[in-house]
DNA sequence: CGGGCTCTCAATCAAGCGTTTAATTAGCCC
DNA sequence: GGGCTAATTAAACGCTTGATTGAGAGCCCG
């Protein structure tokens, strides 16, 4: 009995439908949070039946960690470090500020799923393994960028790193995503060294 | 004649049985979340019955808006500044920290409601102009702290004030409220030039 | 052809939800 | 005492929710 966890092949197509129910709950959790979830919403959005969509997930509490695996491997797309040493610690910071910029839904959906990693282990292992993933790689910028002398070294360290993710993630939650939170990050660009002038002459 | 308070209309046992209800729904929230939170729940909590609550508050959105009013009366509690001038922004940054670990509910219901903000606009103005007395009050420090000498004048400008104000938002989410949030807000400190010095040698 | 997959749907279920109703109790005022 | 009001309750109402059921389409393969 060769017991295949996967009898068949993926079918592309049930694939694919698999991804259009999460994306569908994903961008619902984006709008009404996760009390604002409802099965039948995200059936109709992919324009399904419900018995569909829990032929697909069995429960909802499944299709909602299919929400989270989706929403943290869009994260982790940015933690991929790229450009010269020295710039890949600013490029990094503006990445995940253009990735909020452009899709707000993983701002709320990752909030969301925050609340919730205290009260359900599932999600909170898994968030809290993000956190840590993102503290360390932001320390090994900042160790490269150092190295690489764009940096002071003393700005090599835990706590400055720990403050980088901190303010990032305030990013996250609604009073922060305008104004304040551009001139959040940008003084610690300033405090980083790292300042990139981006509205240069105006003197005020 | 110990009759006479208490024996008036406006009934202080009124209005406290209201707070309880209120207290009941704020634990409630940050122990299961806006999804989670039941009115029966909230009911049973203070020991009435399920009408009793909604005598007070006739409907579930009213209790939670006596939810925002008190978690907002809470916070607001120390942005009241005190110490020497020179003192006041640490003692701020430290009293919120405080706040946050000796009372936890606190920003479990700050964040759910920060997230709700978006989605609710009665929330959201409450929220926003919280975040805005926040932001100004913070700036005045600053500006105090510039003026007694105690801060480089530099120090005194928005994006500073929308930092620290965000570093501190972060604390309210769950992944952040270990060592994490503690090291982010050290830093915070010894950058203002405010750095308390609370472990001394650890180089690394 | 015909059995056996994968996939979909209309219809339904049981539980839980916020809210309401009608009744009861206790205290106060004239 | 009669009437009025504040406060509380048991019991239900009507609706929504996540989940299930059973019956097929459509298709592939021998």
């Amino acid at each position: 009995m060769a017991t295949r966890t996967e009898a068949r092949p993926p079918s592309a197509l049930s694939e694919r439908r698999r991804q259009e129910l999460v994306l569908a709950a994903y961008r619902e959790i984006a709008e009404h949070g996760f009390e604002g979830l409802r099965t039948r919403e995200v059936a109709a959005e992919v324009g399904v039946n419900i018995a569909t969509l829990h032929y697909y997930f069995p429960t909802k509490e499944s299709l909602i960690r299919g929400v989270l695996d989706h929403a943290m491997g869009r994260f982790r797309s940015t933690l991929a470090p790229h450009g010269s040493p020295g710039d890949q610690l600013r490029n990094h910071l503006r990445a995940v500020r253009k990735l909020l910029l452009e899709e707000p839904e993983l701002g709320a959906v990752m909030a969301e799923l925050a609340l919730r990693a205290s009260r359900d282990a599932d999600i909170g292992a898994i968030v809290d393994g993000t956190f840590d993933a993102w503290t360390t790689t932001t320390r090994g910028l900042l160790r490269r960028a150092v190295k690489a002398g764009a940096m002071r070294p003393e700005l090599d360290s835990a706590p400055v790193a720990a403050l980088i993710v901190a303010t990032l993630s305030s990013l996250t939650l609604p009073p922060m995503a305008d104004t304040r939170g551009d001139d959040a990050l940008r003084q610690l660009e300033r405090w980083l060294g790292i300042g990139g002038v981006r509205k240069s002459a105006s003197s005020k």
